[in-house]
DNA sequence: GCTAAGATAGAACAACGTTCGATACGATGC
DNA sequence: GCATCGTATCGAACGTTGTTCTATCTTAGC
């Protein structure tokens, strides 16, 4: 009763790869446990491969990171392609930001790497071009175009980054939930003199148990209502 | 007519540091060289030390990045507090944001560890502080408030992270300038299909060569423009 | 002079990205 | 059937990195 060896005569399988499985095991590796987690060693395992096998399809981790980042970030742009259309283009530049910043939240990693793509192709680009798009149907000058999107990707970036370097790595393991992060700090900082820390007194209460998505949308918000303000409209 | 020593006995010299030339040194090395040349042998090596006497001052790389950081915000602090007042908040808020990107302008690896700074304690907190208290001086409510300096600390790194990541290793070392990096750039765009890419033909020009300094201050002033709408004034 | 704490340092370790050389596979030509 | 060439895979090794271990030197207080 031994179980069918997934072997031919005595010999260890040869694993056989492709870009699209490299690419997919990278991003799970991302995934499931942040940036550290993907080495080419733990990659090969997953692959069930040898470690130079992957260097046949990139030539170094700084390309994979950039593959597996546009490979998530075609993800991305499929879902803001799917979007309905609006008749107000800022309506629909907002639609897009908050597809892309969902997009991000599921993958706490891309932030550090969303802008880091070298690559003047790829599907950043065409992110790029859509959400730009939209802009020329505003009164505007190019300079101004040009600046509003990059504004927009920047709100984007910005809080992205703010997510992806938020978990010290303890609410990752899942020992410490997220509000009981946020909690920490929202007692130490109770714990300053309010004379010296007026603000931060005002706030800390917003600050403990915030949302990250409704701080990015009135981040969001404002850039759109200063846009909105330069359309003339 | 030797040159006096510097040793006694014949014996190698002990080195002495201290928190402060630690940080001073690794700083000048990110300075240098960017991120990847902060090592500890490199930094033991400038110090004139052995690799294991860092271990005495940081208990980890993580530490010497975060008080290195800490280090260097503590000087963009005290650029700020030198501002003069404003009579209006938002112009004050400007000016502060402003001279924080100017900050990061000189130090682009600081775009990426900027938000990293896990201590609750530090200069980057009094720094929020220090924004935060311009925003008391508006009619906004405390969420509003919270959002508010979140979204303009979120345009600081949004830019400082573009900024950050944009030299791909070969305009740092001297050999292509920044222009010409750039140009590349705009060249390979310009070979798009405008059918396809209506909106890189658009802004080509305006990419090709642009200010960094002016693409942030465009998108501070969207930012700003919605927070005084938000504000009533 | 002795001791305890403060401070320094060389050597070693494990993990990482990367390279090298050898080897197997699959289609093609004959 | 067989040799051939480009495709694809793999184990082993190299150099560098962060980190730890253990030993040593220095200084202050008694």
């Amino acid at each position: 009763m031994a179980p069918q060896q997934d072997r031919s005569r005595g010999g260890r399988r040869r694993a056989s790869h492709s870009m699209e499985s490299v690419l997919t095991e990278a991003v799970a590796l991302l995934d499931e446990a942040g940036e550290q987690a993907l080495t080419f060693r733990a990659l090969a395992q997953r692959l069930g491969g040898g470690v130079a096998s992957i260097y046949w399809y990139v030539a170094s981790k700084d390309e994979l990171l950039d593959r597996a980042t546009d490979h998530v970030i075609g993800a991305a742009l499929a879902d803001v392609e799917a979007l309905p259309a609006h008749e107000d283009p800022i309506d629909e530049l907002r639609a897009m930001a908050v597809t892309l910043f969902d997009a991000i939240m599921e993958r706490p990693w891309l932030g550090a790497y969303f802008m880091r793509n070298t690559d003047v192709q790829g599907n950043a680009l065409r992110l790029y071009e859509k959400l730009g798009q939209q802009t020329l149907r505003l009164d505007l000058t190019a300079r101004q175009r040009f600046h509003a999107v990059s504004a927009i990707v920047g709100v984007v970036v910005g809080s992205a980054v703010d997510l992806g370097q938020e978990p010290p790595q303890e609410v990752l393991d899942g020992a410490v939930g997220r509000d009981e992060f946020l909690g920490r700090y929202a007692q130490a900082w109770r714990e300053l003199d309010p004379a010296d820390f007026p603000f931060v007194h005002e706030i800390v209460d917003e600050f403990d148990g915030h949302d990250d998505i409704e701080q990015f949308r009135s981040a969001l918000e404002l850039t759109l209502a200063g846009l909105r303000l330069q359309a003339g409209a």
